[in-house]
DNA sequence: CGTCCGCACAACCGATGGTTGTGACTCGCC
DNA sequence: GGCGAGTCACAACCATCGGTTGTGCGGACG
């Protein structure tokens, strides 16, 4: 199927001649009539009813109406999501279900029409995603750097928000019944992360969370996909593992696992946004200010000690 | 653009590999090729990077592929609403912003996925969306049969749902400001509802419904359309109006008009479905089954006589 | 280092989709 | 009633497209 022919039927619909839909589309008469009749041909079914002085839809052309007006809004997105110049907004997550991508999608429900694309990048090294956002591949990243002063003048990060921790245990575990928990209660368990490269800002993270709270995390060993992780946990009476509370890598029907939210203090990820300092795409001022209106975490709240510092300032005075 | 190509795209892009999407799709690899370089050329980006082991996504690819996606499904849909045979739910109403289209979009709306093409016959005569119903063109209509021994034997006619009237006033009429009112109210004041054809349904509705309630009801004169009806009620101060409380012809910015429910007792008129009898649309059980779901009306509440029987029988009995 | 595997290019060819020119038809007006 | 002005459809023509088969290139892997 042609989208132009889409594209013609639902001009000539609304303009009830093919005549006028075909001087909008800049061909003849003939070249839209022929489109049509391709399309009806293709669909086995008359689209419209050809009178004295235009076109009428017949019933299948009501049907199909609607639908063909959402093929050609379709393909219009998909080249606006990839015009070079101005092209939707691209962000950068870790993963398409962990919290950053849930916390897009949700803005993008709230914002209906957003032209939002949100991909993953299949690199490891920060610099090349400094790369991509210089280049302009990418409008921002929730990648971390660790370093500021590696990071170019051209680009800067910001906060975005902050990811509360929960911890997943299975069933068998015996902290599974626990409504919420302490840092100190997770002192003499076993806390299993894997798949973390030895020098990352979560390595890092880890540490600082070890050290302070004088935890067992296991940051080391190779990551052998979610499935397995979740497999290991649900049949483990020992191991547990930290998840942010808005990562959605587990369904609630998944293995019967629980998630217990860790407070006193809080636990918090501290999520940040590499942008371009110069001419940031436009969609994104919006995109910060729905971190801004996030629930924000208790006063209290533990933060590794490289935290960018949040934005009070902006906030709004409602 | 073709949508076969971007079907293939988004095969390519799932199975990894243009070999496999071909396979599925029934052409040859290159062909696989050809349809994704002319994609590629006509978006002038790059989707894949081809690796020795089958094509990896680009970030414009990445980006593209939900749309590429939305795209496929939107032809599919597209194609289900109009195949003979086994095509989508097709119920005819007598406009698009009728109570009976907005009780439609609910259903859909609560149904996602549901394939349902809302479309209106351009015929006046009853007995011509009777024939619609007995070929097939339709699955169901809205529109009422007033002597039911007129029905063929395989077309039966069922009770929707009843829409209870309310009444659209400018705020310069005197009733404008009231909250609710009941028929006694409206004794004195003109109402005017254009546009009935006489010896219809809504004539005989009309008619009723000033003799038993001793109203002025002038259903007389041409309809000038609902823009000339609302232009002359947001102005006037003494016409009115009766409108289905579900009718959505205004808006709410419009002219600053209000709708005023009638009570005690609620006036409704009640809509009528037409289907066949054998073999009816598998789709249609569910729509019927949300009619009776819709909020009930007073047990007061006044029909013309020709209403036909609620069915109480087949409540679910939860 | 050779083999395998997957994608791309070349050559070929029928189908497609555009053009211009023309015909059939309906409506409205003289 | 006939004629003009409008519509859409058909015919002829032609460039391009989109499919095929055959082959070449290059990376991965044993």
């Amino acid at each position: 199927m042609d989208t132009e022919a889409v594209r013609s039927f639902v001009r000539a619909a609304e303009l009830g001649q093919l005549q006028h839909a075909a001087d909008e589309l800049g061909v003849t008469q003939q070249a839209v009539s022929k489109r049509i009749a391709a399309l009806e041909r293709e669909l086995d079914v008359r689209l419209f009813t050809r009178t004295a002085r235009g076109v009428e839809l017949t019933l299948d052309g009501q049907a199909f109406l609607p639908h063909a007006r959402s093929v050609v809004t379709g393909v219009d997105r998909a080249v606006a999501a990839i015009r070079p110049g101005s092209r939707a907004l691209r962000i950068d997550v870790l993963g398409l279900r962990s919290a950053q991508a849930v916390v897009l999608h949700d803005y993008w429900r709230s914002h209906p029409g957003t032209d939002l694309d949100v991909v993953t990048l299949r690199v490891n090294d920060p610099r090349a995603v400094v790369a991509a956002v210089q280049a302009g591949d990418i409008d921002a990243s929730f990648r971390s750097v660790t370093d500021p002063a590696t990071l170019p003048r051209d680009v800067r990060m910001i906060h975005a928000f902050d990811s509360p921790l929960e911890l997943l245990v299975g069933p068998r575990h015996p902290l599974a019944s626990a409504r919420t928990l302490t840092p100190s209660q997770l002192r003499q368990h076993r806390i299993w992360v894997p798949g973390i490269a030895p020098g990352s800002e979560w390595a890092d993270f880890y540490d600082q969370l070890a050290t302070d709270f004088d935890l067992r995390v296991d940051a080391a060993g190779p990551n052998f996909g979610n499935e397995v992780l979740l497999d290991i946990l649900a049949d483990s009476a020992d191991v547990a593992t930290l998840v942010g509370s808005r990562d959605r890598y587990i369904w609630p029907t998944n293995h019967d696992l629980r998630r217990i939210p860790i407070v006193n203090p809080t636990l918090a990820y501290p999520l940040s946004l590499v942008l371009p300092r110069a001419n940031p795409h436009p969609g994104l001022r919006a995109v910060i200010d729905h971190f801004a209106s996030l629930a924000p975490l208790p006063p209290t709240t533990w933060r590794p000690s490289w935290a960018p510092p949040r934005e009070t300032t902006e906030r709004p005075r409602r």
